[in-house]
DNA sequence: TATGTTATTGACCACATAGTCAACAACCGG
DNA sequence: CCGGTTGTTGACTATGTGGTCAATAACATA
């Protein structure tokens, strides 16, 4: 009936995901995105509804390909739970510490963030918990194999990954190299020692 | 000779950090630093350049500001090393889980920085690599002290220890409570058990 | 092929913003 | 009390911004 459009939506927000990660939600320019993603203003409009709009659809994609990428990496049956983090934390090392030196949609989106209410901080923070509950997850496993001591408490460590990879990510930014940043991946591991 | 100023320059730096703390560099306007600070945009150009150099102003004021915390909090003498990084965690767990949720210019530098070479980059690694060096310096005395193994790492710790405290902030911004935090802090700490 | 519906296009707009200018005010040494 | 120097003030500007409009294009159905 209509006229069909002549892009593919997810194709936009993967574009528009590459424009925010380097700029950021305020320093993005529509210009910006209108070049990224190929498509007019008019078009992201209809489709999006504004900047931030298509900020929030670029954060939950992020968010779903994050927890995709974790839950993968901690899943594999290819090594114990416990070596499995442990993996997982030495390749967030050499990502954060890599050249390109980006930072995620989410911790952008938290201090971009105007309040609590703030739907950039809600998403984010349902991401942050949904994260936690893939690192639960693995931690339970680890704690049946007797691989972590039989009383850590595995709701609050794997929050406290969570702060570790973002905390990781920053000085990552900052500029830390990898040798440093692989030393602090082991050195966080140390919480699970038996 | 000439005419005074009317402001006193600290004052002022610390105002403008205020507005910065709330907004972050790009969505503070000059309008909220005029009408924070008193005086006009003149003035502010006479005395500081522009709002990027007010911001490096305000950040390297916040970098000696939190450099002298973390110092003082970890370098008193009414209880052991371990005690005082152990009390400083948990302070910053309260701390960053309190209801303002506002985020360093440290963190906001970061986020906001261009790239490497920019100065909100290098300041900021700057002020990082500070900061470490106040954990280790602690850190060292509580080896000497028998309270954490003699093999620690006392470099890696240190960055390590910048990275959870960045990573709480981040979460605590995010909504994560109190509660949870100082369980996050407390595992935080595990990794300098003997 | 006519029609209704939605997509696209590029010109357009109102507005906020960082930064500037020029006139004026305050101070102090002479 | 005068003049040089610097600070202050508020009006001004140029520009980039997010967002809108109206005309047109492309499709499916009837």
């Amino acid at each position: 009936m209509a006229r069909p459009r002549k892009f593919v939506e997810s194709d936009v927000v993967s574009s528009a995901s590459e424009v925010f990660a380097v700029h950021g939600l305020a320093a993005a320019t529509l210009d910006d995105l209108v070049r990224a993603t190929g498509l007019g203003k008019q078009s992201l409009y209809n489709a999006f509804g504004g900047k931030r709009e298509l900020f929030l659809r670029a954060l939950s994609e992020d968010r779903e390909e994050a927890t995709r990428a974790v839950s993968e990496a901690l899943g594999h049956d290819d090594a114990s739970p416990l070596e499995r983090i442990r993996g997982h934390l030495l390749t967030m090392a050499i990502e954060f510490s890599g050249s390109d030196r980006r930072i995620s949609l989410a911790t952008r989106a938290l201090v971009e963030s105007t309040g609590a209410e703030d739907p950039l901080s809600t998403a984010t923070k349902a991401g942050i918990e949904q994260l936690a509950g893939v690192y639960a997850q693995c931690l339970e496993h680890a704690r049946e194999h007797k691989e972590i001591p039989a009383d850590a408490n595995v709701q609050s460590l794997s929050v406290y990954f969570v702060a570790v990879t973002r905390g990781m990510e920053l000085l990552g930014r900052a500029g830390v190299g990898r040798s440093v940043l692989t030393a602090v991946a082991l050195d966080a591991l140390r919480v699970l020692r038996t």
